[in-house]
Formats: structure tokens, C-alpha cells, sequence
DNA sequence: AATAGTTTTGCAAATGTTTTCATAAATTGC
DNA sequence: GCAATTTATGAAAACATTTGCAAAACTATT
């Protein structure tokens, strides 16, 4: 096939080996029902054998869009963004955009710095994940303005459409879930709040409810911990060693529960008998554990997906519906978290 | 700032706005040391001004880089993947390269349409998975002759830099430490192997390794199971509901082995006394077990790091070493596995 | 104050496409 | 078989930049 001798194919070597005019080529690709049919025969030959690709920077200068999509997450290495990631890759790829992908590792300089190079690439949208953004954030999509949206956490009054669960609600329904089965003795495993509105969100709503049910957290049982399985194990396993014990642990997401869960182990303590945990996330394998976590859905692959599929409509039509959607959480079950 | 009252800005609008000609404004950005000081400090209020935004597409026709780096995935939210694309991705980044992630879902087909379309994009390189694709996308690499790292997977041989650890030989030494406990009744729960080459290799390796010490493995103790941890847990839990059980379960990798934990706690069955249960990976978490999982660790932060510099250099200087690297493999012995 | 040399800037062509407008070719109606 | 349509193609301008070359503006030297 394609043998480039040489330089590399472009429209007009095309046209040439066609016999035909370049403008024709250009048809060819874009409006392809316009040509007679021994024509687009003659071309679709030409292009197989110069292997012509076609050049979306090329088109792009003409205010053609471009076909690509910035996604900014803080990391792509946490299961719950990467679930995020590939549903939102999957859904618009339907509609034939690539995504340029990129972290900041929760560095709100970052963010600005990676939003620039993606505006450089010219994206057609740009999806960046919380509510939470510096203010130079905020003005650059502004004076640009590009189709955005934002992933992961809810908020009905945001100024760009928000897709994502109400982390405040998951932290709510779970510290109601484990006061409802009448733990009174309750400690806390948070992730740090800096540059993550949904940690901060989940922390408050948890330690509120609980205070408005006169439950009240001493400071030695609000843990804060990164985001890391051993971590949070080595912080719970602390927790567990001393004297007096909650009955109850609330963690701030799956990843920390499950450090949680085999420091209990560690610590000798049986679930849900010595000890009861409960995470937020429902992340993969959060079910498979022995007992299974307790814990609330936030449903990853649906916000993914539908972020995907709300930028890429609001992308193809300016007058799209741009309001955002409740991913709801949901209480999920499992046997980590008994009744007092 | 940026008061872009109305249309977008480009380097004509700045230059107006500057009072220099187009020529100058690009080279305040090529080329900055040729201005003058005051000019310079012209453009640089001029551009913040008319909130102005480089156009990488507009560039790109000049046979310019477009900064951009096509990478494909079988699926971005495995931990493994994820790990290898956040390392990539850090990399790159620090060359000043972006990142186009794309996933296939290990379809061929659906590889080389992404592929034509990362070309497209006019990626400066791209990074494939594994070493086995189809034909066609050798070809398509080979005619447009862009920079390639393929990761994962290493083989000496390979056409292109192979940057990753030696499936064949992690296999082989998951299965000599079983050997070596004294294992002789070994069950295994491997990965499909269809488009995928980690997952062929590394069950050939065990089979072969086992057979070689006269170790025979049944067919109906020889199981296979998608990437789950809900299935291998189901799977392994029927394994151990049998009458007669092994003595060792070999799995093909991490997130098997923890469905396979899993199953064993159900079961009934306390690790390592009932069961030794091994994988292959070290996947994030693996560590925290109770007890620990015994594996081969697959250094996937170290892969994706050193593909991107690889890749990074062979397309800043084509004379770059273009060899691969081999990230062995490494036997991580913990508790889940002892000796009988 | 004139000259030579150097530094800084502008002009115009080039890049690979798309698109508008005009023209050529094919088709239809009589 | 000719005019009137309709359909298919080409020429040229446009898009947002970069760059080679030449002109202009400075400096330094006398």
C-alpha cells in the first residue's frame, strides 16, 4: 500500500495522483456526496496509495473544530477518576473527539497552567473535575469561551454545568446510616480538604450531621490521612490500639475504609462485631471484601458518561441544554456496619 | 484583563494593538531574545490585553511539533494502566508534551482507528501497549514513520523500543517460588489471553515452568477469568468448594489473586495455612492484606516514567537512543504463601 | 558628522487545508 | 439536437501562523 517516496502526502499530492483539483480532495473527505462516484472511486485510490492522512491542524485553522476534548483530573492513578476518565473518553469518542488528558495533583497552579496548553491545542470543550477552581481558572474559560463542564461533584447553582454527585449529601446519608444503627461513639478518617472540594464537602456534611444528632467527634478521632491504602491502615491501626475504642469509624472514601478494614484485622477486631466501618464511594471490589463495605455509591461510570455526553452536545450545538445533572449517591448495605 | 471585546485575538490583534507587525509578535514568542527590550515589553502588555492564546494548530502546518503525544491503553481504569498513564503522563509533561489517551478495550480494529486518528492529530509520537498488534498498525506506524515506545511488555527483539518487564519471566518466577515451597497440587486463574500478550505470556510461563518440574496442572484446575475481582472471587470460590483442593493457587495477576482472597475468607479457608494464594503485579494495596500478597512486582511507575523520557527524547533529537529497557521484575515474598 | 557594523523590525511567501464563486460537464425537457 | 437546468469540478482567497530576506534603526568608530 501506501508507499511515500519520500516527503510526506499531503492534499495535493493526493489531487495530483487523482487527477483531479485539491478543492476536490478537501470535498472528497467533507462533503463526499457531492462527487460523482468515478471520481470519489479515483481519489479513495490516490489516498490509499500516497497513505494520506488528513491534517485536523490544518482544518482547525479554519475554525474547524478540532475533535479534542481537555480533561484536567487531579490524578488518574485513583480508581474513582480513572473509572470517571475512561466512561467520559468512551462516551465522547462516540461522538468522534479524542481526549487530551492531564493531572494537577490537586496544584491550583497547575490547573491554570495545563487549561492554557489545553486552549493552545484549541479543544473544542474542556471537562475539569470539582466546583472548586482558582479564580484565574474561572477567567480564562470565561474570556475564551469554550463549552465546560464539571465533573464529580454537584452543585445545582454552579455557574457551569456541574455533573457529579452532592458529596455533601453521601457524607450526610452515610453518618445518618450509622447513627440510625446507633453508634454514639464514632471517629473519623478524613482525606485532606487542600484543593479538593469534594474531601471538604464530605468532612463537613459528616461531622454536622452527626453534631445535629448530638454525637460529638473528640479531636483525637477526626484522622486525616492521604489518600493511600497503608496510610490510612497505619492511622486506623493507632486508632484501634488504644484503650478506648469507637464502635463506629467513618471514612471519608473507600480507599481510606480499606486500609481501615485490614488495620481491624491487624488489630485482631472482627467486622462487624468489634467494629463497625463504613467508607464513601463504592468503589470496584468495595463489595468483595469479607463482610462487604458499607458504604455510598457515587456512581463513577454514569457521571463519566454523562459528563462526555453533555459536552460533546453543547460542543455541537451552541444552544444545547447546559444544565447539569445529579448523579444521586446511594446508600449501599453490606455487612462492615452493624446495628448497636 | 483580557478584554477580548468581541471576536478572538490573534497575533494580528496583538500586533495592532502593540504597534509592531505580526512577524514581531511571533517572534516575541520563538525567538525572544532577537527583540528588543521595549518591544518586548510592548507585546507582553499587548497580549495580556487582548487576552491572547497561542494557536499550536497554526503552528502545527509549519511542520512545527504539535506537543501532543498519542497514548493507547487497553482500558485506562486498571490500577496497572492507570499507574503506567499518570507516570507517562508526569513524564511528558516535563518535556512540554500532552497527552491524547485513547483506550481499545484489547479490539485491534478499534487500535487502528485510534491510531489513524492520534495521526490526524499529528501526535509528535505515540505509545502503544504491549508488543502484538495488528499488521495494519505496524504499517501505519512504519509509513508515517512517527516515534513509537511500545510499554509494558518487554522483549529484546522488538522493532520498536520496548519499554516495560518480561512477562514470560514473571511467570516463571511466581511459579519456581511455589516450586521451591515444596507446592505440588497448584491450581492457576489466568486472564483471558486474547489481544493480550502480558496475559499469554505469563500463563505459558507458569504452565511451562510447573511442567518442567514435573508439576501437572489439571485441566479443570486451570482456570480463566475476566479482570475482576467479583469473578475470580466466584470462580476461586467454586475451586475451593471441591472435594480435592490445591495446595497453591498461581494467578495471573493481582486484582485474580484478590478476588481469590476473597473467596478463600468465604470459604473458610485462613491464608497461608488452608491455601497459598500468589499473583503477579504488586498492584497498589496488594502490601496491605492480612496477610500480605505474596507476588511478582511489575514496576508499572518506573515503566511509564522511563517510556515517556524515551519517547520524549526520540522526538526532541532522532538520533536519541531508541533501545528499549527492561524494568525486571522483582519476587515480593509476604505471607500469603508458605511453605509445606 | 559620516561611515561601517550591528541589531531590530517589517514584508512577503509559505504552510495544508476549506470554501465561495465561477465555469465546465452532464442531464433533462421539448 | 438545442436550450435550460442541474450537477460536478476547478481557481483563488482565506485561515493563523513562521521565516528568509531586506530595510530600517541604532551604535560604535573615526
Amino acid at each position: 500500500m501506501s508507499d511515500r517516496n519520500g516527503k510526506k502526502s499531503d492534499i495535493i499530492s493526493v489531487a495530483k495522483a487523482a487527477r483531479v483539483s485539491p478543492s476536490t480532495v478537501s470535498r472528497y473527505f467533507n462533503h463526499p456526496e457531492l462527487l460523482k462516484l468515478t471520481t470519489r472511486r479515483r481519489i479513495e485510490k490516490a489516498v490509499r496509495k500516497e497513505g494520506y492522512i488528513r491534517n485536523r491542524a490544518a482544518q482547525t485553522i479554519h475554525g474547524i473544530r478540532s475533535g479534542t476534548i481537555g480533561v484536567l483530573v487531579p490524578t488518574i492513578d485513583h480508581t474513582i477518576f480513572a473509572e470517571v476518565v475512561q466512561a467520559f473518553s468512551d462516551a465522547v469518542a462516540e461522538e468522534g473527539f479524542t481526549i487530551l488528558l492531564a493531572s494537577h495533583g490537586y496544584d491550583p497552579q497547575r490547573e491554570y497552567a495545563i487549561l492554557r496548553k489545553f486552549l493552545e491545542h484549541r479543544v473544542d470543550g474542556i471537562a475539569l473535575t470539582g466546583l472548586d477552581h482558582d479564580e484565574a481558572v474561572f477567567q480564562l474559560i470565561e474570556s475564551q469561551d469554550v463549552p465546560t463542564v464539571m465533573m464529580w461533584n454537584y452543585a445545582a447553582e454552579s455557574l457551569y454545568p456541574s455533573i457529579g454527585a452532592d458529596n455533601e449529601l453521601a457524607g450526610q446519608m452515610i453518618s445518618q446510616h450509622v447513627l440510625a444503627l446507633g453508634h454514639r461513639a464514632v471517629a473519623c478518617l478524613f482525606a485532606p480538604g487542600a484543593g479538593n472540594d469534594r474531601a471538604k464537602a464530605r468532612s463537613r456534611a459528616i461531622l454536622n450531621t452527626l453534631a445535629a444528632a448530638g454525637v460529638v467527634v473528640p479531636q483525637d478521632w477526626q484522622l486525616t490521612t492521604v489518600y493511600s491504602v497503608s496510610e490510612s491502615k497505619r492511622q486506623a491501626f493507632e486508632l484501634f490500639s488504644n484503650a478506648r475504642r469507637p464502635t463506629a469509624l467513618i471514612c471519608g472514601n473507600d480507599i481510606l475504609a480499606t486500609g481501615a478494614i485490614y488495620a481491624a484485622a491487624r488489630a485482631g477486631l472482627k467486622l462487624p462485631d468489634d467494629i463497625s466501618i463504613v467508607g464513601i464511594g463504592d468503589f470496584k471490589g468495595s463489595s468483595e471484601f469479607e463482610p462487604g463495605l458499607t458504604t455510598v455509591r457515587l456512581p463513577a461510570r454514569r457521571i463519566g458518561r454523562r459528563a462526555g455526553m453533555t459536552l460533546a452536545a453543547a460542543i455541537k450545538d451552541p444552544d444545547a441544554d447546559r444544565t447539569g445533572a445529579h448523579c444521586a449517591p446511594e446508600l449501599v448495605i453490606r455487612g462492615s456496619c452493624r446495628a448497636i
